[in-house]
Order: structure tokens, then sequence, then C-alpha cells
DNA sequence: ACCGCCGGGTGCC
DNA sequence: ACCGCCGGGTGCC
């Protein structure tokens, strides 16, 4: 059956919706750079950044006053937040007291407000409050002030203070609302004055993170054990792990549960945390985080519980297609072609008929919107300039959708859409009437705001963020737009729930919509604080809370004493290629004048002036271990070199295009991982969009490259797709004669090998230059191998093809499939492959790793094994070498400091010396 | 009395 | 608020 519905909505409209930014003078040169995602733009909750850091400079006792005028009630004991009302038309420093539902309790008193309003202003301090006693007064109450700020701000404060005549009893008494010891199990966190502050030692990284590994390792065989049976529809059959996953996601959905820290009390329900009361029940989160490790299977999981859970514990009604039905199918189909005057034959009849049948079967139930980011292609301008017209690719939801489709039962009928973005033309309606909808985040948040936009109207039955760490800028617009969908049941699913520290976990939280934890001030005074300070109690307190909405398990962990996933064994060859002479000598003419040039900016002092020069020069060395041909502009930029080290910006930037458009994994210098959304700078430095925008918004006004210090503005930063996202044009290859290398010889010499011990085996052939795979091409035609191609210029379609036909089992399907390096998401599935051949190594060996991972995963009944070709004597030797040391690195400092700038750019030095051989 | 004192009106910011 | 503060009424002992 076709799946043209599946195509969507087309048209991509950027919407920015109305946003109010009025601390901007500009929001629309933030936002047409999609900026706001990195930059606190409008972000009014300042004095948060670097709270690790804030030490408490001591309490006030002050006064609430205004009590009668206002409907938010507090109780004895309870949190209260302090906010500034700037605009207040009595008194411009008047502050704001408001419970924990946020509802006013009534003003601070103006004397007091006056010293508070600079302080808030500046962001000198934090002030939180307590209602000590006195909750229940008619006109004014007591609050006790807690004051937290860096410590460098501490005396500005005091100053302030004094100035305005108050003075700040010595922190040696800690308000209730940090628990420490574990008297928030007993409820009733009374103002506890025992403990100084100064046992409150705050826990290194490296403590924390460990820490957070406990939270998941000591799950006990518990409640999470229980297994369940996967719908009829669902079309793959569960492991027992992912049973466990699925009865436990399906409890979840249908629990009545208090959410975690609520307790009920004579009518009325306690946060124990914040001593908030209300009579209405807290809805607690139908959903939660599934944060199995990757590979384990979270997809296919959350698949069945589509398919398994719909209201009590009942399948979703899809139509099972019988042979009679589907003949009964097609006479409505007839009658509703007439009734909608759709013409017969075509296959978007079909869909419109589909879906009308789960419109009825649904009644006023929308179902599921899972937003993708594993198998995302974000948005690019077509220029390749930042702020340019953006404009999506239209191809990138391919793999979502088959693995949607590749785990429902064929004989049953889900209506399945990919929604591309709003598109007025079309009837909004049209999302209703699905049973499930995938899409990204940034469509997600494009679509915020607009009016119109179907996604946030609709009333979802569950929603679900797929890769839902990436939901971690909680100033980000997707993040906004995430939170704002609609609907109860609600999932995050990621393998990395925590990565640095308890913070992360905020905006997955905040997306479940946890009372209170959705505004930032109570998840950060009741769970962040406790547990950076190392508050006896911090940590039982997110532990409880993360145990109840969470399940996690790792490669690891185990199930019935079984180890959860027996993956067969993969053994990693290394094979030495040796160069022919003309080959050699190319490469040596190459490499002579590539080191006098290097050794030269060496002498200079211009290493990282001409990065994008040593790049190339490395890029070449690396393509000729590969082919001749490879290098297209074999001829050096240095040859009739007689400028100075002072290039023009634009030369050298375009020279760094042309490095990361041959397919090159390079790396990013402030993540230290592959790059993702690479921009390069005018200095010719590439980063990550979101890591270059990280240090620009924490650096700002005065931003400076992280590699040479120097200036470094949003302006002059220039977005470069990946090889990938360019429609490479594969056409002009036949300019030159085809000839074979010595690599190609090896591949060709093993894959006849491999062919003759083992006709049906299936191998990748892996590199991350395409033009290398085309150039493959020519001698597998020769030698008679059926073969497939998976790269990243290929449209959706295509690369779905490919992939079921390498997957197939069927006699003459592919043997071979062409895979660039970094060709499709993780979510990708080769597992009919049991030899890799990694022609060329990557500087980022996880990488690689990655890559081996798209067929050593579950499904894999075979051992794998890879063969990396490494050419003696080259760049590819060394380059191996910096590999294991990054490897090594990784794997003996699990927790151990990122890398200071500096450090990364020696380490970047001596890379390039030991890679050139100098 | 351009004061003190009295007692009613009144009440956040 | 069973307060403080304000401002009008008032005024020997």
């Amino acid at each position: 059956m076709s799946r043209d519905s599946a195509r969507g909505y087309c048209q991509y409209n950027i919407c920015r919706g109305e946003r109010n930014y009025s601390c901007f003078s500009s929001p629309d040169f933030y936002s047409s750079l999609g900026l706001e995602d990195f930059l606190s733009v409008g972000d009014t909750s300042g004095a948060e950044e670097d709270t690790d850091l804030a030490i408490l400079y001591g309490t006030l006792r002050g006064s609430v006053v205004g009590l009668r005028y206002y409907t938010g009630i507090v109780n004895n004991n309870e949190m209260v937040a302090l906010q500034r009302e700037p605009n207040n038309p009595y008194d411009k420093n008047a502050v704001k007291v408001n419970n924990v539902n946020g509802d006013q309790v009534g003003h601070i008193k103006k004397e007091l407000a006056a010293a508070l309003a600079g302080i808030m202003d500046n962001k000198l301090a934090l002030i939180e409050g307590v209602v000590p006693y006195g909750a229940k007064n008619a006109f004014t109450m007591p609050v006790q002030m807690s004051f937290w700020g860096r410590e460098e701000n501490k005396e500005a404060v005091l100053d302030q203070l004094k100035r305005h005549g108050f003075k700040l009893a010595p922190p040696l008494k800690v308000g209730s609302e940090c628990g420490f010891g574990s008297k928030w199990i007993s409820g009733r966190a009374g103002p506890s004055y025992s403990a100084p502050v100064h046992a409150a030692v705050q826990l290194t990284t490296e403590q924390l993170k460990s820490e957070f590994d406990k939270l998941f390792e000591d799950l006990k065989e518990d409640d999470k054990t229980c297994e369940m049976e996967g719908a009829e529809a669902v079309g793959t059959p569960l492991l027992p792990h992912q049973k466990q996953a699925l009865a436990w996601m399906v409890s979840r959905e249908n629990s009545n549960d208090l959410p975690p820290f609520w307790e009920e009390r004579s009518n009325f329900y306690y946060n124990i945390l914040t001593n908030f009361a209300e009579k209405k029940r807290p809805k607690n989160v139908l959903g939660g985080i599934l944060a199995d490790d990757m590979g384990l299977g979270k997809t296919l999981t959350t698949i069945a519980l589509i398919l398994t859970n719909f209201q009590d514990s009942k399948p979703l009604p899809v139509e099972k297609i019988t042979s009679d039905k589907f003949y009964e199918l097609m006479e409505v189909v007839k009658l509703t072609n007439v009734f909608f005057n759709l013409p017969t034959t075509s296959a978007s009849s079909y869909n419109c008929f589909m879906s009308i049948i789960h419109l009825a079967a649904l009644e006023n139930f929308q179902t599921t919107v899972v937003s993708y980011l594993q198998y995302q292609v974000t948005t690019y301008g077509p220029s390749s300039h930042l702020g340019g017209e953006v404009k999506r690719n239209p191809n990138s939801n391919c793999f979502c959708y088959d693995q949607f489709e590749q785990h429902i039962h064929q004989d049953f009928r889900v209506n399945i859409y990919v929604y591309y973005g709003s598109d007025r033309s079309k009837d909004p309606s049209v999302l209703s009437e699905q049973d499930i909808v995938l899409t990204t985040y940034n469509i997600l948040a494009t679509d915020y705001g607009v009016s119109d936009s179907p996604l946030h109207k609709v009333r979802w039955l569950r929603i679900v963020l797929d890769e839902g760490h990436t939901i971690r800028n909680p100033n980000a617009q997707q993040t906004k737009a995430a939170l704002n969908l609609e609907g109860h049941r609600r999932w995050v699913l990621t393998g990395t729930p925590i990565q640095n520290s308890v913070k992360d976990l905020w905006s997955l939280i905040s997306f479940l919509k946890l009372k209170p934890f959705t505004d930032r001030e109570w998840w950060h005074r009741t769970i962040q604080r406790p547990v950076t300070m190392g508050a006896p109690g911090g940590l039982g307190r997110l532990q409880s809370l993360i145990r109840s909405i969470t399940l996690r398990r790792t490669k690891t962990s185990k199930v019935k004493g079984k180890p959860i996933l027996e993956l067969p064994e993969r053994k990693v060859l290394i094979q030495h290629v040796t160069l022919t002479e003309e080959e050699r000598q190319i490469y040596q003419s190459v490499k002579k004048e590539g080191k006098a040039a290097i050794s030269r900016f060496f002498s200079e002092g211009t290493v990282l002036a001409h990065y994008a020069d040593i790049l190339g020069v490395l890029l070449r060395l690396r393509q000729l271990c590969c082919h001749p041909h490879l290098c297209i502009n074999a001829s050096s930029s240095f040859s009739a070199d007689n400028k100075t080290s002072e290039e023009l910006p634009e030369t050298l930037v375009s020279k760094m295009k042309l490095v990361l458009s041959s397919g090159s994994d390079e790396e990013c210098a402030v993540c230290l991982e592959s790059l993702t959304l690479p921009v390069i700078t005018r200095c010719a430095h590439v980063f990550c969009k979101p890591c270059i925008f990280e240090v620009i918004r924490s650096e700002q006004p005065n931003a400076k490259c992280p590699l040479c210090r120097n200036e470094l503005r949003v302006e002059h930063l220039v977005e470069c797709p990946l090889e990938e996202e360019i429609d490479s044009s594969n056409g002009k290859k036949s300019d030159r004669e085809w000839i074979s290398s010595s690599k190609i010889n090896a591949l060709m010499h093993a894959l006849v090998e491999l062919r003759r011990d083992n006709p049906t085996a299936k191998c990748l052939v892996v590199s991350q230059f395409t033009t290398f795979l085309s150039l493959i091409e020519n001698p597998l035609k020769e030698s008679g191998f059926a073969f497939t191609r998976l790269d990243g210029s290929m449209a959706q379609k295509k690369r779905v093809e490919a992939i079921h036909c390498f997957q197939s089992s069927q006699a003459g399907s592919p043997t071979v499939m062409l895979l660039s390096l970094k060709a499709g998401g993780v979510g990708l599935n080769l597992t009919a492959a049991s030899r890799v051949f990694l022609m060329d190594p990557a500087w980022n060996p996880a990488a690689e790793d990655q890559c081996f991972d798209r067929c050593h995963r579950l499904g894999q009944e075979h051992n794998v094994v890879i063969t990396k070709f490494i050419v003696k004597d080259s760049v590819e030797e060394n380059m191996l070498k910096i590999q294991n040391k990054k490897r090594e690195l990784a794997a003996g400092a699990f927790a151990t400091k990122k890398p200071s700038a500096s450090e990364v750019k020696q380490t970047k030095i001596n890379e390039i010396k030991a890679l050139i051989d100098l």
C-alpha cells in the first residue's frame, strides 16, 4: 500500500509567532538567525545563570503586605517566590510575593522592596522566601528571606541593603526549603535552623555523575519487572526487557497515583517539598522518561505502547486487513471517492479513506505526536549563510517513518503521517485523522505561535519526544513549543538523561508537567540546589523523583539473571595497504609540500590562523590514501604562494568549506565530537552551531574564538551544510578514465574472497568520501556484485528502498552496501550485514563506532567482522594513533573535566604535528 | 493654636 | 488593624 499520506504538508513557512522580547531592541535579528535558542533573549529570570556557584549570603526577615487584595494563600512554612514588578504604577520598586502555584499573595513592604529592587534587577542575588508563620493573617505576614549569589556579588548586596538600613543575619541557619536532613520524608519541612551551611559542600562533577548513575543502578528487581505482551498489531516480537518496559509504560499511563512528593491530607493535597497545599488533586504525568541505553529498543517499545494502550490497556482500534475485509474496503473506497469527489485511481484517495475509518474509530481522540530529532536533518540556509532564507530539507524523515512501518504488523493499517509544518492551504483537521503524527522539534518550534498550527491545536492522546535530551535549553523555542503541546500522556525517550549535571533533567521534568517543577525556581530550590550543595536528603529526593517516573536499563543490565542483550561478537581488524609506486610518488610530493607549508606556519606561529589550510593538506593526504582521483585540486594552493601568512578571511572560509564538503568527518573543538550543523568563523575555524553559540552567549558581549581568540561575531559565522545534506552532483565522475587504487584492490580482493567463502554474506563498505564510493561502484559491477548505496545526498524514497533492498534475505538481493560514514541516523538498522569494510579512518573514533553499531545491534545474528583499511606510512597510521589516544582518554576519564580551551588548542597543535610527522 | 490633643476614617504596592 | 498614620476638629482649669 502506498504511504503517500506520509508526505504531508510540503510547504515550510517560517512563522515566528508572537513573542515579546521587550528587553531586546531587535528580536527579529536574533530570531532570524535562530539565535533565540542559544542566547537567553528576553529571559527575565536571570541570576540563575551559574546557580551552582551560588552561596548563601544570609537571611532577613521582612513582611508581606496587602494580603487582603489577593487570592493566593500560603501555609506556614510554605515557600514563596519573590518577583519584581517594575511596572507597578504605585512603586517602581514593587516586589510581588507569589505562592508555589504562582498566585499572588501580596507585596513586599515598600521600604524593603526599595532595597531589594536593585539587587534583583541587577541580578546580584537570588532572593527566596518562606513564610514561617502567620500564614492565616488578614493583612500582613512575615517572610523569611534567603539571599543567594556568587561570592563576588556579596559585598554589593550587603552594601545595598545597608544603605536602606537592613542587615542580613549570618547564614548560620538554613531555611526549610533545602530540607537538609531527611525530614522531607515526613513532610512538614518546618524551618530547620540547625544545620550549618558550611556542611553543604559542593559535589564535584565526577561525584555527581557517579551519584546519578547510582540513581538508576540501584533499581532492584521491583515493580518494573512485570512483563506485558504487545498488541497483535505489533509486528516485531518483543524481548523480555521490552515487555517489561511496555508493562511499566502502560501502568504509568493508566495510573491514578499522585505525582511524586504529593500527599493527601484531610481533603487537601500537600506538596511535601514546598508545603504548598490545594484542594484540587494535582495531575500526575501519565508517562515519564524511558531512558534505556541506545540500542535497547526504546522506539520499538513506544510503538508497542501506542498500539497496545489506547484506553484502559485496550489496543488502538486499527483495522485488521483480511482478504474479505480488503474486498469490503475496496467497495467503500469507491463510495468514499464518489463522496469526496476524489480520483478513484490515486493512492492518496485510498489513504484518505483509511483516515476516515480511524477517525470514526477514534471518536474524539487524537493520538500521538512523536517528535523526532533522531532522524532529523535540521534546517539550513541555501546560501549557507546564517540568517539567509531558511529552507527545509523535504526528505528528512525517512527513517523514523520506516521504523514505524517496519514494527507494525503488515496486516494492520495504522495511519502514520509525517508533518512538515503548517500550510494554510490545507485543512488542519488532517492531523486529527491520524493515528500517529511524526514531526521534528524544529517544525514543532516553527509552528509554535502560528495561530492556526494544527500541531498546537490538537488535543493529543500521547506526546512522545524521541531523543528528548536534546530539549536541554530551557529558553529554546523548541522546548517551549514541546511544553505547550496539549496532551496528558507524555513521554521522553533518551539514552542519556543526564549528560553533565542535574540541570539536564529539568527540561525533561518540565516537559512532563510535573507540579511544581515546571517552574524552574521550585525545581531549583527543592531538588537541584540540595543535590549540588550536597545536602543530605537532596540526592534522596532526586532519586525518588527519578525512580517514580523513569525506567533505565543499560546494555549491561540483566533481566531475570540474564544479560539484557546478547550481541554476537564483534572484531575489528586492521588491514594495512601499501601504495603503489605512482601513488606513493603523488602522496609524497603533496606531503612534502604540505609539510613545508605547515612547518612554516609553525615557525611563524600562525598554525591556528592557517587551520583551514592545514585541514586541507591533511584532507588531500587522506584522500590520496584512498584514490588519486579523490583529490580534485591536488595542485596545492601553496605552490605559487608568495603572499604573507595573512590570508583573506573569505579565502580561508572557502577553503574550510571545501574540506567540509568533501565529506570529511571533522571535529568541533568545543564539544570534541563530530560536527553537527557546522559553522565556520571568520578566522576559519569550524564548530557546531549550538556549541559556538553557547560560547558567544556566555562570553558576550566580547566573545572570542576558542581556538585562536580572534573576535567572534554572529554576523560573521557562515553555516556550512555537511556533505550529505547537499545534493551532491554525482554526475561529474566520468571526467576521467576510471582507474583502480591500492585500497580499492585490497577491498575487492577481500570482497571476492568473502563471496567465495560465503556467497550470501552481506557487507557494508564505508567511506567518508562519497566520490570514493562512486569510484568503488565500477569494480563492483565488473566483478558482478549486486550492491546498493546509501548516502546523505539521496532522496528519502531512495534511501528507504536501498535499506529495504539490502536488508532483504531474498536470493539476488544486494550483498554489498556502499555507505557514507555519516549517512542516516542513529536508528538506522543494517543488521543484514555481518562484515564492515571501513575504507578510511575518521578523526573521531566514536563516529566509526556509531557506524559499526548500525549492523552490530539488536537483530544481528552473526559475529561481526570489521576491517579497517589503513595505508602504511601515511597520515592514516598517524590518525589511528590519535584515535587510540582518544579512546584511552575516553575510557579512563569517564568523569574527568572537559579540557580547557587552551588545552584543546595545544592538543590540536600536537595532533597536527603528529599527523604530518613534524 | 504657625501648637498639642482628641477621636474618626482608614489601610499594599 | 485590639495597630499606625492621616488630617479635621478643637482648645483654661
